[in-house]
RNA sequence: CGGGGUAUAGCGCAGCUUGGUAGCGCGUCUGGUUCGGGACCAGAAGGUCAAGGGUUCGAAUCCCUUUACUCCGACCA
C-alpha cells in the first residue's frame, strides 16, 4: 500500500474527479487554454501520445497499412451522403461558414471523423478486384463540438488515427475489424498495460452508420468503464452511398465492405485512471517519456557519485532506454523524488556516497512504491526489470478487472452488484428498449457484448425472452 | 443542453456581507548556508481582481451580460 508521500493532491478515493484533473495538470500533461474543450498537449503528455504513436504505427505496416492524409474539412453535401452517419455526428460538428469575407454557399464542416472523406476517394481509385484490399490509415485530430469535456477522455478536438480499409468480400472486411481489434488488445497488454474486455456494441452503442461495431473497455479505480477504442464493419452501405464499385473476377460489377476503426488521446486518460495513486501518475515503462531518473546525492562534493552516475546513465542510455540524469543540485533530493512519483517514472535510481562505498545503490521501483539495495552490476538487468514492472502492472490491473465482473440472473442481483462498480452481466435478448430500460433503472449502459463467453441458456430479467448471450453493463465515462 | 459551484500574482486561497491605497502561503529570481523523502535565512520581482457594460465622487466588492473551468444529469472516441 502506498503511503501517501505528495500531499499536494487530492486523495484518489475522496474524490476521483479532482485527483483525476489535479494530476493532468501537475504531471504537466496538458494544460487548459481559452477555448472551450481545446486542450495544449504539454511535452511529457505528448510524448506519452508519441510512444503510443510508434508502437501503433510499426504494428500498422507490419500488416500492410499504408498511411495517407485527407483534408480536415468536408463540405456539407458531401457529409450528408450518408444518412445514419449525419445524423450520428450532426449534433455535434463545428462548421465553417465563412471565407475570407464570403459566406460560403457549401459550408465546410471541420472533420469528425473521415469516413465520407476516404469513400469520395476510394471511389474515384478503386475499379478492379486488383485494386483490393485498400488499407490505409490516418493519424490525425478530430473535432468533435462536445457539450461537457475533460482532458484527454472528453475535448472538442482530439489525436487519433483512424484506418479505412476497402475489401472485396464482407468476410474479409469484418476479418479486418476483428483483427485490428486484437492489435489494440496487444497495444493494451504490452505498452499500456491495460487489460480489455473485448467484444461487441450493442444495436444502440453502435457506431453511426455501422453494421457492426467491436470496443476494448477498459475499467478505471473508480469501477466506470471507458471505452478505449472500437473498430467498424460497415458492410457496404458506404459503398452504396458513394457509389463506390469495382469489376470482380468474374466479370460482375460488385460494392467493396469496409472497416474503420481508431484510438485517440483518450488511452492516456486510461493510463491514468487505470493505474495512478495517491502521488500522482504510475506510467508502465512502454509509454514512460522517462523510464529512468537518475538522482545522485551530494554529487556537489562526491567526485565518485558524480562520475558513477554519469557512467550508469551512459550505460542505460546505450541499451537504448528513455534515461535523465538530474544532477541538478539546487534542488534537495526528496523534492526530486515527489516531482519524479508525481510524473510517474517506473524507475529511480538514488546514487549516494554511503551507498557507494559498498558498490550498491537505491532503485525505487514507482508501481509498488518498493525501495531496495542493488549492487553496481544489476544495472544490466534494468532492461528487464522494466518489462517486468509492464508485466506486474497488467496482472495487476488484470486482477482488479476480474474482481469486478459479476454475473447477475435477476435485477435485485444486478442492483446489489452494480454498487460496487465494474461489470454486471446479464441475459442479453437483444432488444434496445431493455438496453434503455437498465438505463432509467440503475444509469448504466451496455459496454459490451463480450466475445469470450460461455452458450449458456439466460432470461432477460426485463423482458423475460430467452438467450444464449450475455452483455457487460456498467457505468461509463 | 438543463441544474449547482467557481473565477483575485505561475499554483492554492483571503478580502466582497457593510464600496474608500491589492493581501497571505507556496512557487519564481538574487545571495549565502544546505543536500539519503518536497531544506533554511535574507532580499527582490510579479496583479487592468475572467471579459464587457451599468450604478456611484469612488467598484475586486452592488446590478446586468458574456466566457471558461468544475460537479450532477441528457448526448458521445
Amino acid at each position: 500500500m502506498a503511503q501517501i508521500k505528495n500531499e499536494s493532491i487530492t486523495p484518489r478515493d475522496v474524490d476521483f474527479a479532482k485527483w483525476y484533473t489535479e494530476i493532468c495538470r501537475k504531471a504537466e500533461l496538458m494544460d487548459y487554454t481559452s477555448m472551450k474543450g481545446f486542450i495544449i498537449y504539454r511535452p511529457y503528455g505528448f510524448a506519452i501520445w508519441e510512444n503510443i504513436k510508434k508502437y501503433l504505427d510499426e504494428k500498422f505496416k507490419e500488416t500492410g497499412h499504408e498511411n495517407v492524409y485527407l483534408p480536415m474539412v468536408i463540405k456539407e453535401s458531401l457529409f450528408n451522403k450518408e444518412k445514419e452517419h449525419v445524423e450520428g455526428f450532426a449534433p455535434e460538428t463545428l462548421i465553417v461558414t465563412i471565407g475570407g469575407k464570403d459566406k460560403l454557399d457549401d459550408p465546410l464542416i471541420v472533420r469528425p471523423t473521415s469516413e465520407v472523406l476516404f469513400c469520395e476517394h476510394y471511389a474515384k481509385i478503386i475499379n478492379s478486384y486488383r485494386d483490393l484490399p485498400k488499407l490505409y490509415n490516418q493519424w490525425c485530430s478530430v473535432v468533435r463540438y462536445e457539450k461537457t469535456t475533460r482532458p484527454f477522455l472528453r475535448g472538442s478536438e482530439f489525436l487519433w488515427q483512424e484506418g479505412h480499409t476497402m475489401h472485396r468480400t464482407k468476410e474479409e472486411a469484418k476479418e479486418e475489424a476483428i483483427k485490428m481489434l486484437n492489435i489494440y488488445d496487444k497495444l493494451g497488454k504490452d505498452v499500456l498495460a491495460i487489460p480489455f474486455i473485448k467484444g461487441q456494441k450493442t444495436e444502440k452503442e453502435k457506431f453511426a452508420g455501422a453494421l457492426e461495431t467491436y470496443t476494448i473497455e477498459a475499467l478505471m479505480h473508480d469501477g466506470q468503464s471507458l471505452q478505449a477504442g472500437t473498430t467498424h464493419f460497415f458492410g457496404d452501405s458506404f459503398a452504396r452511398a458513394f457509389d463506390i464499385s469495382f469489376l470482380d473476377k468474374d466479370g460482375t460489377r460488385k460494392h467493396p465492405h469496409q472497416s474503420s476503426w481508431g484510438v485517440s488521446t483518450r488511452l492516456i486518460g486510461a493510463i491514468i485512471m487505470v493505474h495512478g495513486d495517491d502521488n500522482g501518475l504510475v506510467l508502465p515503462p512502454p509509454v514512460a517519456p522517462i523510464q529512468v531518473v537518475i538522482v545522485p546525492i551530494r554529487a556537489d562534493i562526491d567526485e565518485n557519485v558524480r562520475a558513477t552516475s554519469k557512467t550508469i546513465y551512459e550505460n542505460l542510455k546505450s541499451k537504448g532506454l528513455r534515461v535523465k540524469l538530474d544532477d541538478d543540485t539546487s534542488r534537495s533530493p526528496g523534492w526530486k523524488f515527489a516531482e519524479y512519483e508525481m510524473k510517474g517514472v517506473p524507475i529511480r535510481l538514488e546514487i549516494g556516497p554511503r551507498d557507494l562505498k559498498e558498490n550498491k545503490l537505491l532503485m525505487a521501483t514507482r508501481y509498488n512504491d518498493e525501495k531496495k539495495f542493488i549492487s553496481l552490476d544489476d544495472i544490466d538487468n534494468i532492461p528487464s526489470i522494466l518489462d517486468d514492472i509492464t508485466k506486474k502492472m497488467y496482472d495487476k490491473a488484470k486482477k482488479f478487472l476480474e474482481e469486478h465482473i459479476h454475473f447477475a440472473k435477476t435485477l435485485e442481483q444486478f442492483e446489489e452488484m452494480i454498487k460496487n462498480g465494474g461489470y454486471v452481466a446479464i441475459p442479453y435478448c437483444g432488444e434496445e428498449a431493455c438496453e434503455k430500460k437498465m438505463k432509467e433503472l440503475y444509469q448504466v449502459t451496455a459496454r459490451a457484448i463480450p466475445f469470450d463467453q460461455k452458450d449458456e441458456e439466460g432470461i432477460c430479467p426485463i423482458c423475460g425472452k430467452k438467450t444464449h448471450r450475455i452483455v457487460y453493463y456498467a457505468r461509463a465515462y
